[in-house]
This record gives C-alpha cells, structure tokens and sequence, in this order.
DNA sequence: CTCCAGGCTGAGC
DNA sequence: GCTCAGCATGGA
C-alpha cells in the first residue's frame, strides 16, 4: 500500500495517497450519529475533546481547525486509516458474488475506532427505535449536557460525561425524549460513574469477558453490546455479530440455522439500499477479518 | 386510527 | 430453555 503523505496547506493538513476510504460510505452507513454534513460535502465530527471538519478529493482527505499531531494521534487511528483494506476487501470477495456486490455498494467505508462509553449509551438508545430519532436524542443529550466545544465558526458539544449523565435529575433527561430507555441511560451512567463498569478498561479485556459485563447491564442485550464492541473497533478477531443475525434470522426465517445463503438472503430481503449492503460488509469485515 | 423503528425485560410456560 | 406483551416516542 502506498504510504500516506501529510502536508499542510492554507492552515488545513492534507493526507494524500489515501486508498479504500470515502467519507461519505463511512459517515452513512449507519455505524455512527455524530457527524453533519455541511455545505460543499464537508463533514463537522467530534470524538472524544477532539474536532475536525473533513472533506475529500478523490485520494485526498482534508483536516480543517485542527493540527497535524492531531490528524496522526486522533484522526487517523478514528478513521482507521492505517489499516489495509484491500486485501480485506479482496479476501472477503472471493468466490462470493453477494459479498463482491456488498462491498461495491460501499467500497471506501471503513470501520470506525469510537468512543466506548459513547457507544454503549448510543446502542442503548438505539433500540426499537428509528435512525433520525437515534440522532436526534444524542443530539439533544450532547448539547444539554456535554461540554461546548468550537470547530472554526461552529460549536461542537462534546459526549456528557457518566458523572454528569449520573448527576441528573430524572426529570433533567426528559427533554432527551428516550422514552423508556431514560433509566437504562441513567443506571448505565451510575455504574460506569462508580467505577463498576469501566468502558476504558475494555481495551485491556478479554473479548468475552467484555461483552459479559455489557450483557449485565440492564437495557444491554445481544444486539447492544455487539454493537457497542463491533463499532468501537476495539476487538480486531472473529466478532459473534453472526449471533445476532442469527437471532434475527430465526424469529423472521423460522429456520434455525444461519447459512451463508440464509444470510445473503436475509440482508437482500431486509436491506435494499447503500446503506444496508455496506452494513452487511460491515458485519463481515469484523466478524470474519478484523 | 394503526403500525413500525437497527430490542430488551420480565412473566408465564 | 422458549415465547410474547409491553414498553415511550414520533413519523408514516
């Protein structure tokens, strides 16, 4: 793989050579909810106290209002971009015409490495519930209750804290409108604010081990903490996402085993679109790749 | 009005 | 073990 080349240009660094990635493939394809599009398809992100806008020329990426220590520590590990996608893609699409046409629909989406406590707070509002309301929550949480933060002319409202989502009043989360998932946010932010669960120490855990401690939080079931794992990047090994689809598969397909075909199926049938098949890759490149 | 959206919990078998 | 109603909310 070509190395990638940083440099600067009218205060923004540009990263240059880049191979297999497209913003736009992985900013929609589902795995995230913190980055706006902007005019001239720039893209406004946060993770962590970290802000950027991006935008992108053919294999060129361009970082604005932040610095090129930051694009090496923060952005590129974030947009994973040190990582050889196209062997991936190449493994991943020999001899399966499915998986060839999945990843046509998405060929530069790349596994984002997010914030744990992030994630696990996001996938827990995820359920039954839709995309836009997904976002709309964690908009309204972030700028109710997390730190301002400015990106050039915009303001940026970091992630709330777990102290701070655990020193609401009930009522306080109310203006969210999660519904019924206010108390899983709520308990889920007084165990990590007491130090029972630590979404920090995950890195240092074993896979299973992990995913055990999300399963006994309350409002954390197989989907949830799949998703929490599979979209922190923190587990590059055999991912049991298939487990979910599983799952899903045997209460919509009332076959009890998860074939290839019978998951091909599934994702033809349940995903018709761009976002949907480069999910599909998404769930193949950790469960069978990363 | 009903049904659904990137599920999970708790109760009843 | 398994099934299934109920769950808040808002949009179709």
């Amino acid at each position: 793989m070509k190395l990638k080349q940083i440099s600067e240009k009218d205060g923004c660094i540009l990263l240059s050579g880049l191979q297999d990635f497209d913003l736009i493939h992985t900013f929609t394809c589902g795995q995230c909810f913190r980055w706006q599009q902007r005019a001239d398809n720039r893209w406004l992100g946060i993770t962590g106290e970290h802000t950027v806008i991006l935008s992108q020329t053919d294999d060129v990426l361009v970082f604005e209002h932040t610095t090129a220590q930051a694009v090496e520590s923060i952005w590129i590990p974030y947009l994973d971009l040190a990582r050889n996608y196209a062997v991936i893609k190449e493994r991943l699409a020999q001899d399966d015409p499915i998986m060839q046409r999945a990843i046509s629909y998405g060929p530069g989406l790349r596994l984002l490495n997010q914030d744990p406590w992030e994630m696990l707070i996001t996938w827990l509002i995820s359920q039954n519930n839709g995309i836009p309301r997904i976002t709309s929550i964690i908009d309204t949480l972030c700028r109710c209750f997390g730190e301002p933060l400015t990106c050039g002319s915009d303001v940026v409202y970091q992630f709330p804290t777990p102290e701070r989502l655990a020193g609401l009043d009930s009522c306080d989360l109310d203006i969210c409108r999660a519904g019924y998932r206010k108390e899983y946010i709520q308990n889920a932010a007084a165990l990590v604010a007491e130090g029972n669960v630590d979404p920090y120490a995950w890195r240092h855990m074993q896979k299973e081990e992990v995913r055990a401690e999300l399963l006994g939080i309350k409002g954390v079931g197989e989907k949830v903490a799949d998703c929490t794992l599979l979209f922190t990047g923190l587990f590059k090994e055999v991912f049991p996402v298939d487990r979910w689809v599983k799952r899903v598969m045997a209460t919509w397909y009332m076959g009890t085993e998860a074939s290839t075909e019978a998951l091909h199926r599934y994702a033809e049938e349940r995903f018709g679109d761009l976002a949907g098949y480069a999910q599909e890759y998404l769930f193949y490149l950790a469960r069978d790749v990363l």
